[in-house]
Parts: structure tokens; C-alpha cells; sequence
DNA sequence: GTAAAGCTTCCCGCCGTAGTAAGGTCAAGC
DNA sequence: GCTTGACCTTACTACGGCGGGAAGCTTTAC
């Protein structure tokens, strides 16, 4: 299987494919004779591997480890679920983040009234002074 | 007001303020004979608020649009609103992106025992076959 | 025989930020 | 005057995850 194959087959580009090689999270695919890289069954499974994890947002250090886990066949089920959870932790953090600049951001977008005139609540807050600033937090 | 000093003031690096310098988005602060920048009152503005508009999560592209609008005694609030507006929706739209990550892996953590077994759902959903995967989206 | 599609490596770009190195400047203290 | 240390300067590197493209080789199809 080519890498063109192994693409298609895994919703990965070909280019990830061989950038995720150089850097270790992939093995190093076999060789044909024409240096083309041959690729079998297990090696897609990596690569939908690494798509599903990048799916659920997890970094490829974390894919790295969820990785090692998944080929040990002794693991224990408790280490997996702590990467799990210190991500589900991060991207809690990071919804809490966004919906907070939401939050100010609405607030500001609905006191503006977004005509022809200049006023405008949501440049008093980024430039304004700071008596008049939303309570940004 | 020497760099650090306007660091200090404004929350943001020496480095980062040399940065936004570096590609126009702060106008090219005035210097002593020493050669260090020195900046006045209206260098701190703009920094603040370019400190403030990414605490909310702008681009720097939108930044820059924003400051334009704010130097423009003339400009229409509608074009700011417009900015934020366009920023809301990518904000919520990642927000939902997250949220539906965060859904699909607390459902497999929660099945997860987490304990010294090795079996886990969540490398069943990661590696597994498309039959036993978790509803993803 | 030739064209096109696919593969190879290598290098550059993005965004926003941090680090580090090698040097100039300035104020304080001896 | 001289040293020390804090501060400034530019210039380069790196990061994470990609994407684009050049220049060249291989394979397939007609």
C-alpha cells in the first residue's frame, strides 16, 4: 500500500504521514525496491489511530504515549484514563476560557448599535478608559 | 517610558511589543540617542488595547482592523460590529468543536475502570474496529 | 515514446510566543 | 575612573501542526 493509498484510507494526508514518521510517533514504514514507502495493515492502524486521537484534540505527545499504552499489551487501564482525564481537564479549561471572552464579547457586540455613527461600546472597551470597561472576568 | 517600563505597564513582553512593532501593528515607537525606544501616552493606548482585544481572543489581522477603526473619528459602528460579530460566531464555533470532543471522551472515560487491567475503552475507540466505536460525532 | 500521476526529499510559510546570544547604555557605588 | 548589574538593542532559534512548492525519480497508461 502506497502512500497515496494510506491517505486516502485513513483521512490523514500523505504529508502528515510522513512528517508524523520523522518524528518518531509513526514507525518507519517499509521500503520497495523504488524507495516508495510500503505500508501493511499495521501501520494504518496507527495512522487511524493518530486520526482519531488528533480528532478528540489530543496533542501528539499524548498520542505518543496513548500509543506506547495501546501496543503494551499489560497496561494498566489506569494510566490511559489519567491522559484521558488530564485532557478532558484541558479542554474544559479551554471552553471555560472561550466562553468567558463570549461572554464580554456579546455583552459589548449587543450595546453597539452597529449603524453609521461612530460610538461604539466595544472600541470604549479595548481602548477605553478603565472606569468605563466591561467587567471583563 | 522605556520598553520595560511600558511592559510593566501595559501586560505585555518587550519582546511582544518589539514583535507588534516588527510587523506594523504598533507604529514605530520614537527613540532616545541611545537607540531604546521610548515610548509616549498614546504607544501605552495602543498597547493596552492590543493587549485587551487578545485577551479576547483577536487575531492579530483583527487587531490590526480594529485599531484602524479606533484611530477613525468617522468610522461607522457598524464595521466593528461586524468584526466582533464574525469573531462570536468562531468563538462558539469552537466551543461546539470542543464541547463535542469533551462529549465523546468523557463517555469512554467513564467506561473506563481505571485500574491495573488493560482493558479500556478508550484504545477500543482509538484502535478499534469501526463496529464498538463510540458514537463520535 | 511520452505524458501524467505518484512518489521522494528538502525547504519555506503560517501564528503568536519564548528563549538565547552578543553587544551597547546607563546609574550606582567604590 | 572603573566595575557591576540592570536594562536596552538586534538577530537567530524553536515550538505545534500543518500547508505549499520545487526538483527529481518511478510507475502506469496510451
Amino acid at each position: 500500500m502506497l502512500i497515496g493509498a494510506a491517505a486516502q484510507a485513513s483521512g490523514v494526508s500523505a504529508k502528515m504521514i510522513r512528517y508524523y514518521e520523522s518524528i518518531g510517533l509513526l514507525a518507519r514504514a517499509g521500503r520497495l525496491d523504488s524507495g516508495y514507502r510500503d505500508f501493511d495493515g499495521r501501520d494504518l492502524h496507527d495512522i487511524r489511530f493518530i486520526r482519531r486521537a488528533r480528532d478528540l484534540g489530543f496533542s501528539i505527545a499524548e498520542i505518543t504515549r496513548l500509543l506506547a499504552l495501546w501496543r503494551d499489551r499489560a497496561r494498566p487501564s489506569r494510566d490511559v484514563k489519567a491522559i484521558a482525564e488530564k485532557h478532558i481537564g484541558e479542554l474544559e479549561r479551554k471552553i471555560a476560557d472561550t466562553r468567558s471572552m463570549l461572554t464580554t464579547l456579546r455583552r459589548l457586540a449587543d450595546c453597539c448599535h452597529g449603524d453609521a455613527r461612530p460610538d461604539c461600546p466595544i472600541l470604549d472597551d479595548l481602548g477605553g478608559d478603565e472606569g468605563n470597561r466591561a467587567n471583563r472576568r
